[in-house]
RNA sequence: UGGGGUAUAGCCAAGUUGGUAAGGCAGCGGGUUUUGAUCCCGUUAUUCCCAGGUUCGAGUCCUGGUACCCCAGCCA
């Protein structure tokens, strides 16, 4: 997965100076770990790209565990895809995939544990009453009545909660820390709480359900973790997470890192906001190609490698920052450059008809399937009477600048023969719907040799045979958001939808492609020629191709063409 | 407002004990080119949030500010 170094960045920094002091016995041991309640997205890949690098690179391993602690939101559905998405970004997990829910036993042993010591407590106060005595910011919290209820009290409820003799919201064990903590997250955090819910792993065996806050450093430790690394918002919660692993018995110190989540501007990376898009109907689905979820990039046309690489190159930091999403753009056209065949797919048809061109005579011309790469070889491109140019590459007159078809003026048909259109035929609205060309045989694979006495010679356009070519459809997109940061500056009751562009998908059915393209499966991968990178969608069939576009091409083009 | 963090180019981001600002994306100029692509060459921060200070020397150390992010779920 790396050809390349891998960058510096401070988490490696730490990892190099707790080997050089002989920490952990020099292991180091990662775990990417998702809660089962969505689609895995770009920023998820970043974390993944993270975790299982450090692994890769230092000999260590990288467990792949399901944070599943909260039955209400999980499903297995999302397990499935989760698993399918790490796997197709081409890393592997250490042994099989872990579920906190594994733990479940464990950590309710460990919480007996706590309320033994003293430092954990059943507290029978009611929701609002808990947030009440929490404080806040400003106001220090102050301690339940139930705080200091005997050890044996507290074993005897905790035995209760978990024997479903108690309500939902009846009763909540609580760590024994400081409510007068200027952190909030110390002030007696709830370490377990009643769900009856059924659990997609444990079935009806638990109605309590262990906390997040208390299950990740319990769960670290069990699975050996070294180097526990999550998002910046946890940070405060370190305290705790320290907190949990020097108080109860396990058999590993893991330490937790934070780092700064990605953001890409013009889309969204939060979960409950790309559901919201899924259930809402915004997008068809988690896989949308517009969504920024792997399984959306995917069917976008996104490669793994791409991914990869665009997560190494955005680094590692803990400074907020919003990532462009031209960067993304820029590691899937590197990685496709280099091995994408090439074809030519005509996406706005214009009819060009070579008026000296034998009626009924077919040529078959050869072209390179990279212009780059001789050993991918060669492909046969079937050439006729009539042929279909894009509407964009024609002009009745334009400047110097405009390297395409213009009446009176030359240009060449990519791999085959330079044309002069000639005349212009308009329907009854007077639209030109064809254009007459001569074509010139003696430039086939060579240059004309008369300059400009039959026009200027501008450039070189891509075009499909009417008579051979495939029709199909091409998807394009567009992003996803008119606003680099939806949601943000607008008015009380609007939400990030209302920045949603309504202009994201254009669907393209009277397109052209080249005939060597028949049959083609979903998810292989083209550069058609002058446009840009484009994938066959699962939606083609044996009769119809279906295109999405991954991504166009770079464009520069003269400020005033 | 109490606590925890972060500030290096348009966007990411390196910068080890203070020694004279990596790299990528984007941009700009030029060359090659049967893709306005690719590729190649060149160029883009006298300056690191601001203000002082220490020092022969500061992005790195000290002092004081400013801006932004996170935390008051029985979510993760």
């Amino acid at each position: 997965m790396s050809e390349t170094k891998a960058p510096s960045n401070f988490i490696r920094q730490i990892i190099d100076r707790d080997l050089a002091e002989g920490k952990n016995d020099g292991q180091v041991a990662t775990r990417f770990p998702p809660e089962p309640n969505g689609y895995l997205h770009i920023g998820h890949a970043k974390s993944i790209c993270l975790n299982f690098g450090i692994a890769e690179s230092y000999g260590g391993s990288c467990n792949l565990r399901f944070d599943d602690t909260n039955p209400e939101k999980e499903e297995d559905e999302y397990i499935q895809s989760i698993k399918q998405d790490v796997q197709w970004l081409g890393v592997q997990w250490n042994g099989e995939e872990r579920f906190a829910s594994n733990y479940f036993d464990q950590l309710y042993d460990l919480a007996v544990g706590l309320i033994e010591k003293g430092l954990a407590y059943v507290d029978s106060l009611s929701p609002t009453e808990i947030a009440e005595y929490r404080g806040n910011f400003t106001t220090p919290g102050k301690p339940s009545p139930y705080r200091d209820r005997s050890v044996d009290e507290n074993l005897a409820l905790f035995e209760q909660m978990r024997d479903n003799k108690l309500d939902e919201g009846e009763a909540v064990l609580r760590a024994k820390i400081d409510m007068q903590s200027p952190n909030i997250s110390l002030r007696d955090p709830i370490l377990y709480r009643i769900r009856k819910k059924t659990h997609h792993q444990t079935g009806d065996k638990w109605v309590i359900y262990p906390m997040y806050d208390f299950t990740h450093p319990l769960s670290d430790a069990i699975e050996g973790i070294t180097h526990s690394l999550c998002t910046l918002e946890f940070e405060d919660h370190r305290p705790f997470y320290d907190w949990v692993v020097e108080n109860t018995a396990v058999p590993a110190s893991p330490r937790q890192y934070e780092f700064a989540r990605l953001n890409l501007n013009y889309t969204v990376t939060s979960k409950r906001k790309l559901k919201q898009l899924v259930d809402e109907g915004h997008v068809d689905g988690w896989n949308d190609p517009r969504m920024p979820t792997i399984s959306g990039l995917r069917r976008r046309g996104y490669t793994p490698a791409s991914i990869r690489t665009f997560c190494e190159s955005v680094g590692v930091s803990r400074a907020d920052s919003v990532v462009d999403m031209g960067m993304l753009e820029a590691a899937i056209r590197d990685d496709l450059n280099q091995y994408a065949p090439r074809a030519m797919c005509v996406m706005n048809p214009l009819k060009v008809v070579i008026e000296n061109w034998e009626e009924g005579k077919e040529e078959s011309l050869i072209a390179p399937v990279h212009p780059q790469n001789e050993s991918m070889g060669t492909r046969q491109v079937p050439m006729t009477r009539e042929v279909y140019i894009d509407r964009e590459d024609f002009r009745e007159e334009a400047n110097k600048k405009f390297k395409r078809l213009v009446l009176g003026d030359r240009v060449r048909l990519r791999y085959g023969y330079v044309v002069r259109a000639t005349d212009v035929v308009r329907d009854a609205q007077g639209e030109i719907v064809e254009v007459r060309c001569t074509y010139d045989p003696d430039t086939l694979g060579k240059n004309p040799e008369n300059a400009e006495d039959q026009g200027k010679m501008r450039g070189v356009i891509h075009w499909v045979s009417a008579v051979k070519g495939l029709p199909c459809e091409v998807r394009l997109y567009d992003r996803l958001f008119s606003a680099a940061n939806p949601g943000k500056g607008l008015e009380e009751g609007q939400s990030f939808l209302t920045h949603i562009n309504p202009e994201s998908l254009t669907v393209l059915d009277e397109c052209w492609v080249e005939p060597g393209l028949r049959g083609a499966l979903a998810e292989t991968r083209y550069q058609f020629e002058r446009e840009g990178y484009f994938c066959v969608d699962q939606d083609s069939t044996e009769e119809r191709l279906v295109f999405n576009q991954t991504v166009g091409l770079r464009e520069s083009w003269p400020k005033e063409a």
